[in-house]
Order: C-alpha cells, then structure tokens, then sequence
DNA sequence: CTGTATCCGGGCCGATACTG
DNA sequence: CAGTATCGGCCCGGATACAG
C-alpha cells in the first residue's frame, strides 16, 4: 500500500504525509459534520470511483484518522466515522478551507477567464 | 509545469493543492521566520537536490506564496520571502506542526506499549 | 451496497552532470 | 552561488470490469 517509515525533518510532514492524497482533506471534512456511509461518500465526491475511494479511506485508516464499521446486513452497510486523532483535525481543516477561499478568491480571475475553452493555439 | 486548471469541490482542495509537494510544508514553515537565500534552503532541507528545490520554489512563487528576489552581482544572491497569503498560513501550519507531533507522538507510544504492556499484569 | 482485480498513463521526484 | 538539462523509476490515481 503506502509505506510510511520515513524520516520527518519536520513535524508538519507528518500531518502532510497523512491528509495529502486526491479525496482525504474533502472526506475528512465531510466527517467533521457527520458519519457516511460508503456509498454516500461515493456521491458526494461525484467523480471518485470506487477502487480510489477505497484506497484513501483505507490509508486514512491505517493512520488513524477514522474507523471503519460493518453492520453484518444484507445489503452490507458500512460506516466511516472520526477517531479522536480525526476530530482533532477539525480546527486546523477549518483553517485551510478558510485560506483556500481568499487565496481561490484570489486567482479565481484567472481561473474564470480560461472557461472558454478557445485559449490554446 | 504544474497545471492546475481543475475545479474544486471544496475549498480545501485550494490549500491542499498549494502545500502538497514533496519539500513545500517545510519551506513555508522555514520562510515563516525569516527569508531565506536558496543555498541555505537547501542546507535546511539537506537531501534535497537543486532541480526539485528549484521546482518546488517556482511553484509556491506562481501560486502566490513566495517571492524571489534576486540581487544582481557576483557571486550570485537570490532571497526567497513569503508573500501576504503565505503570511497568511502561519497559524495554519503551526497548527498542522501541532498535529504531527501529536501524532507521532501517539504512533510512538504504541510502539511502546505493545513492548511494555506484559508487564503490567 | 460495498467493495476487488487488472491494466496503465502521467507526473512527481531523485540522480547525475553541466552552466553563467 | 544559484540554478538547468537530461534521464528514468515509482507510485498515485483513473478506467473498466467483476464479485459477495
């Protein structure tokens, strides 16, 4: 899967090796409100599938960051909800989204200005 | 380069995307003390090679974080310093400082009871 | 509903050598 | 001192199909 024995230099490695990967930072506020299911998650990140879906809940697992229960029940349930080390989280997430809102604000100019999509030549 | 053309679902995919390289956690955190030339980056950061340093600096620089200065003389001086918006991270990342080492922390103390917990009983 | 199994392309990042 | 240039490996993440 993903080996994690590195050396860190610096303790932010540490929460950047665990929150950095396509889908964990938006899963990981989304369980900040509430528990989801699988498939819920499935629907909120819309263009995930489900192989890479499963991958990084099983990553932010193995670190800790969330727990994984089954209800034995056909059809099968399963539900991913926060650890504590999880929620901890949710103060600096509440952070990062706040800047990745001014900073989109920001070049959001230049993102909106490329839509057309008649800019290469 | 790095494109980054893509649309987010959630505003922390904005920060995410802007703080996840391989030596871009610890560069902000460094810059947040004091500017930087690039030689004594790249004796902080110690296994870095030149071409990724240089990579992972022009790319905090085209998102705005960073600024280079370079002083025209011989031998060379190039200053790396944080713009306003990466001024803006400093809570955030000392806050993901804060988690990591909690976290290793905790990784830690688990290696240590599975050692020492026959002792106890 | 909640996943696996396979295949695979791209890009991140490193090693090494060279330059103004 | 502060970078480029070139080559290449690895792994992340997507597409698609299948399964309990």
């Amino acid at each position: 899967m993903k080996e994690r024995k590195k050396q860190y230099f610096h303790p932010i490695e540490v929460t950047l090796d665990v929150v950095c990967g396509k889908w964990k930072g938006v899963i990981l506020c989304l369980l900040q409100e509430k528990d989801y299911r699988f498939g819920e998650l499935k629907d909120q990140l819309f263009s995930v599938t489900p192989k890479v879906l499963t991958q990084q809940l099983r990553e932010l697992e193995e670190d800790g960051l969330i727990t994984r229960t089954v209800y034995p029940q056909v059809p099968p349930k399963v539900v991913y909800s926060l650890t504590p080390y999880g929620k901890d989280l949710e103060d600096t997430l509440r952070m990062m989204e706040k800047w990745g809102q001014s900073h989109q604000q920001k070049v959001g100019d230049n993102f909106n200005e490329e839509v057309s999509e008649a800019e290469l030549s």
